[in-house]
DNA sequence: GAAATAGTGTCTTTGAGACAATATATG
DNA sequence: CATATATTGTCTCAAAGACACTATTTC
């Protein structure tokens, strides 16, 4: 039995979340890639990388796909924010979009090379976007954003090792305030592991480079912490 | 346009809890309403309330509708939990649930009589139910003891007005454990408004009938906050 | 006034945050 | 040794929790 709908269709979307250096103020800031339109509806416009769902793949493995089909990025992470399916919310159709949300690396983000078809946003000052996605990204914004501050999901914008200097200013750059220094290293460390490595070249003390301990996961998503996508952080 | 799938077909399933006594130690628990299924796949397995999406109506209206039309309840709370979209998670065919759980207040509790078909069960102490809608349990579980502990939800369980003590033994319901009455006053007194009435008839001193401010939600959804559903509660 | 729950007071511990002080590189 | 950031130390304040104590009703 196949239920009595089918003219319902099927798509996924992805906010995309890069750090890269705000134009003004130089400080790094929250970037998204978005894709224009080219037909109707809402043809021209730019919207959130997305696509359809197809019956041979998961929706999870459709979110990755067509982040990937649409702007070369592969994430390191990458989690569901939520299922938007009011009648009305595409014109001319009926369709249920499950949106995902992605943290990228800064060389992951590079491959997104801006084209007349993809360009990067800052995620504070965006334009009228096609659909709701100006309410998807708003929701993806504000959990990332509260999501920072109790889980170690920062830790995906970065690599494998980085000074607490770099993880603070992730912490920063989501959170759009400066954190103290000396307070954050003692919220973040017990948390952490130190290298024997530090990084010299400034002219100032050089700071350790730590690495996350990874026994603890990124994110305690209670009974669904398999269904979240977490690429492996390389062993070194 | 209308995308390439067609073969997916989509669906609503709802946790229902309602408070009710433990059978063995009296206390207040969780309850869960479970209907029998009459096909295969898993014929006679019990299984969460819901059915297919139609294409008139949203997705949360469209939970809204098999929750009543499956157990009469009628939810004070209603919020999305998560979309489920494995390719295997439906044995013969492929079917993407976007699950909601719901609270209901006793009253509303008591409309889903228990039949040949409909049967509630402690939310602990579950059969394997068919699909995968044990772990949807569980998820939405984690998701309620979670939000217990940093929103009003609790609210959702009771009427307009009651007493600190009942509000509390929602509290310990939800998250099993015994709370400080003297220090759990002090935690949601602030967000409370009292009334003039109290409570007599007890052979103690009266407690005092409070009831929610309601000039703040009972959960910041974030920017979603309009897509839950919350009844409202009655003026008086 | 005995019993039982309602409600208040108080002390301890813990964590967040502000901010001073010390450490160690480079040039 | 001047500079700049790294790292440690210390103080204050607020919230959570344990638990003693007082208040008010019914029987």
């Amino acid at each position: 039995m196949n239920g009595t709908q089918g003219d319902i269709s099927l798509a996924v979307s992805t906010v995309i979340f890069a750090l890269r250096a705000h134009p003004t103020t130089g400080l790094s800031a929250l970037w998204i890639p978005l894709v224009r339109r080219t037909r109707d509806p809402f043809g021209s416009s730019w919207a959130l990388p997305g696509g359809w769902v197809t019956a041979a793949e998961g929706i999870v493995d459709a979110a990755a796909r067509n982040l990937f089909e649409t702007t070369s990025v592969e994430a390191t992470y990458l989690e569901q924010l939520y299922a938007f399916g009011d009648v009305d919310r595409s014109p001319g159709g009926r369709v249920v979009s499950i949106a995902y949300w992605a943290l990228v690396r800064p060389e992951q983000a590079q491959r997104a090379t801006e084209s007349e078809n993809v360009r990067w946003f800052l995620a504070d000052e965006l334009p009228p976007l096609a659909f709701d996605h100006n309410m998807i990204i708003d929701y993806a914004l504000w959990r990332l954003r509260t999501k920072v501050e109790y889980s170690r999901i920062a830790h995906a914008f970065l690599g494998a090792t980085f000074t607490l200097t770099e993880l603070r200013e992730v912490h920063e750059a989501v959170l759009q305030r400066a954190l103290d220094p000396a307070n954050f290293r003692r919220q973040v460390e017990p948390t952490l592991s130190p290298t024997d490595a530090v990084v010299s070249g400034g002219r100032h003390r050089p700071p350790r480079l730590y690495r996350y301990d990874e026994s603890n996961g990124l994110v305690d998503n209670g009974p669904l912490g398999q269904n979240t996508r977490s690429a492996r952080v390389g062993i070194n």
